[in-house]
DNA sequence: GATAATGTAGTACATATGTTCTATATTATC
DNA sequence: GATAATATAGAACATATGTACTACATTATC
């Protein structure tokens, strides 16, 4: 049998928990030493393996520059897959558009309760201070589908041109937009004038500590 | 008006682009050329601010090692030490009492940066509002210690008996104490009156799933 | 067993890259 | 306007890091 090489299955290895464990990509020394390996030339040699093969990839001269063709999927990771703001309707890229995601973050499991369809929005601007929301904080939220009375959903609303987030009731006469500010007022609206565009399943919101206001 | 850095917003968004595109973090040359900036110390002192601010990190001496605040994978377990309400100053156990603490969440570091003496409170009311906290909230804090200029902290009012969340200045002639939404007015106090309990470092809000009205 | 293919070691080198220092400009604060 | 805080520029330096080359060992193939 071909041993398909060990040692390029190790580095392989260890690119995958180096990369996890640090955020960033290993030296040719690094991979040495964590592969027990005492040349450099081997490791260059394995990498140029592993990169006509494909599996990884780097750039010329640039140092930790190795990015790996798989990226592990896991936990209770989500992508920022953009910005929310009052002036523009919420897009989401498709599903599969979405791998190339480059920002993610880790949300409790108390806000997706391991739910399918969830991404996060950084938002923009102070338009939402009426749902408590603020500039800069980032929200969680699941594609819109199976939107009950009492959601809290981002809708775009048609003739205003503006995005909003609210509280959803769905009445005879029409839809009540309720704030979660809980001292103003609903406004109504047709239903043909507004198109939900996801549900609101959680905030993240950081103080950040050094910046002058 | 304060700019907030031009240079450093700059370098920010630099980073995130550069790193979606690469797949890895760029120099600080990289970093100069991109942002239009002629020295690297100008760049380093930038990253250190952004550091300190816990928005990025880095390894000292390693290349390429800057990772952004938003993929921080690990999570930082603390205790929900009580209740926060208008009406009630908080009250924080010692830290040998903190173990015994019946109730734990677990909070992105993107919101505690690593820090100590952290803590999370669960918001009761709808007194916050103007702070942007909704009932239902949870709270980070950090012990009051090392207040700065614009820090969002707690405090107690001592004449009117209660609780408040703002953003602190402190002037010659007393504390200014500025809402955090945008739209409302600060109001100010003497120094004597206010007692800080706690600067916030992040709100966790979970919409619960519809709850009929 | 000869030969080639594959894997490993070692070393030298150029430069890519983070660090540190001083000096100067710009802006806030009283 | 004086003083401090903040921001920018420039250069010198140490070392971290990728590259290139030769030599030797191990395994496969006939």
């Amino acid at each position: 049998m071909s041993p398909k090489s060990v040692t390029r299955e190790h580095i392989l290895a260890f690119l995958r928990t180096y990369k996890e464990k640090n955020g960033y990509a290993p030296t040719l020394r690094e991979i040495a030493e964590g592969c027990a390996v005492k040349s450099l030339s081997v490791v260059q040699f394995h990498l140029d393996r592993l990169e006509l093969a494909g599996v990884i990839k780097r750039d010329k001269e640039k140092s930790r520059s190795i990015t790996l063709g798989t990226e592990s999927r896991e936990y209770e990771r989500i992508p920022i897959l953009g910005t929310i703001a009052a002036g523009h309707p919420v897009s989401v890229p498709d599903a599969d558009t979405r791998s190339t995601a480059g920002e993610w973050i880790e949300v409790p499991l108390l806000i997706t309760r391991g739910k399918k369809d969830v991404y996060a929005l950084h938002v923009r601007g102070n338009s939402m201070v009426d749902a408590l929301i603020a500039d800069g904080d980032i929200v969680v939220m699941q594609e819109a589908q199976d939107i009950r009375n009492g959601d809290v959903v981002a809708c775009w609303l048609r003739e205003q041109q503006e995005v909003t987030l609210k509280k959803i009731y769905f009445e005879r006469d029409g839809v009540r937009l309720q704030p979660c500010n809980p001292y103003m007022a609903p406004i109504y609206e047709r239903a043909e004038n507004i198109e939900v565009q996801g549900k609101l399943m959680g905030v993240i919101r950081r103080y950040s500590a050094t910046f002058p206001p």
